[in-house]
DNA sequence: ACGGCATGTCACAGTTTGGTGACACAACCC
DNA sequence: GGGTTGTGTCACCAAACTGTGACATGCCGT
């Protein structure tokens, strides 16, 4: 297992020390910090692999470190709290942490988190799926076709990821034109029928017979691998 | 240390599985092939971490393999060869070969050379990467290309090297503002266009038709080797 | 078979986007 | 001070993209 450089962003001195002391004993790498001003110039200058933020902080507190740093790059984030503040929990998952560590916690748990969360990321990043021939990167927004790189515009493009985000599930017309335009004037329009044609007319062998793309009369579409 | 991703091309059926068989059970991610021409098109598509070529090989052989390999990336490459092959060792060492083993090779051999390899090849590629005639000095901050020293203003540098940060993937203009100019404002400006347009200027040789940077309309930039 | 919908298809014009060169201004160095 | 360099902004233009509506086609219950 690769060594980990770790953010860590803790007031409380005692707690920090301990935190860095074990974490270092298991083999990762550790910097840390007392506030979040300190983290975020820390995570722009030295990209570390993973951080550890502290919810309750002064001045810039870690909820805030968090929405700041996802809005910046796709570093992973591991929320520490104090026992029983559950609401923190909701505006910790939603300011995009990874995980959620109750205070106190054991290194060896913390640990186990920290390497879940970074595996976890690691095959995010190479964020491709296939189907058959169908390959889509979405790191690289390329889609190819039997090694062929097709090109598909940006709607064309964010339908097609919204439509693949749920597999085998039929998406009908005014869900997809608030995720993809997000229009929120309902508009009875040709719009999705003519994107999701035009997507065909370039990924399906055959754009009068789909395999990847199907239409559900009366519902909407649904993506399903061949 | 992390698990590598070998890539092993070797003819003699006998002898890939035996080493695959062995290399995998130290740990290694191995794929196989038994020909130059599936060799060089897995490496374009997957960047192992280090090739394993046999020098006899039907078509494109290992050493020919290595040399276009060398030009097109750094990674490290293990020539195989029969014993007392005397004159490969000079051919194969010329083409750009980090290491060479002499047939038939011992698995824990040849794991403890693969783990040498990688292990210079990481400290040497940390502060250097070269993508086909585009080198870039992360360590003296300097940019070559065939060779010819390319002067770059620090702005188009930082905006490279972040690009280079994620090769293959596509930036968009907001993550680039605040990574490269940390603009916590605007969102809606021309910088990152005008500033890529400066950078293809002095680096590609067609800038209409560049091959470093690519502009992924809607979305953003990517950087991809040629 | 027929009528009524739901969806496919297509062309086009208005809009958006990014490339490009010019330019102003500040910082810096002789 | 005078020149040089780096950087942000702007305007213009070509190319790409996209929504729209008219029409064609297919599906389904009767």
């Amino acid at each position: 297992m690769r060594v980990a450089g770790i953010l860590l962003v803790e007031d409380d001195p005692s707690v920090r020390t301990a935190l860095e002391l074990a974490l270092t004993r298991q083999g990762h790498s550790v910097t840390s910090y007392a506030t979040g001003e300190e983290a975020l110039d820390h995570i722009r200058a030295r990209r570390p692999e993973i951080a550890i933020l502290d919810v309750m902080l002064p001045g810039i507190d870690g909820v805030e470190v968090c929405r700041r740093v996802r809005k910046l790059d796709q570093l992973p984030v591991i929320l520490l709290t104090a026992r029983g503040d559950d609401l923190d929990v909701v505006v910790g998952l939603e300011a995009g942490a990874d995980d959620y560590v109750v205070k106190p916690v054991e290194p060896r748990v913390l640990d186990a988190r920290i390497r879940a969360v970074l595996r976890r990321a690691e095959s995010a990043s190479s964020d491709r799926i296939t189907f058959g021939d169908l390959v889509i990167d979405r790191g690289a927004l390329k889609v190819t076709l039997a090694g062929k790189e097709i090109h598909l515009t940006p709607t064309e493009l964010r339908l097609l990821l919204e439509l693949v985000r749920h597999p085998g599930q039929v998406l009908n017309r005014r869900y997809l034109l608030r995720a993809v335009w997000d229009h929120t004037h309902i508009a009875d329009s040709r719009l999705v029928d003519a994107c999701v044609q035009r997507i065909r007319a370039k990924i399906e062998p055959k754009p009068a017979e789909p395999v990847f793309i199907h239409t559900v009369r009366g519902f909407g579409y649904r993506f399903s691998p061949p």
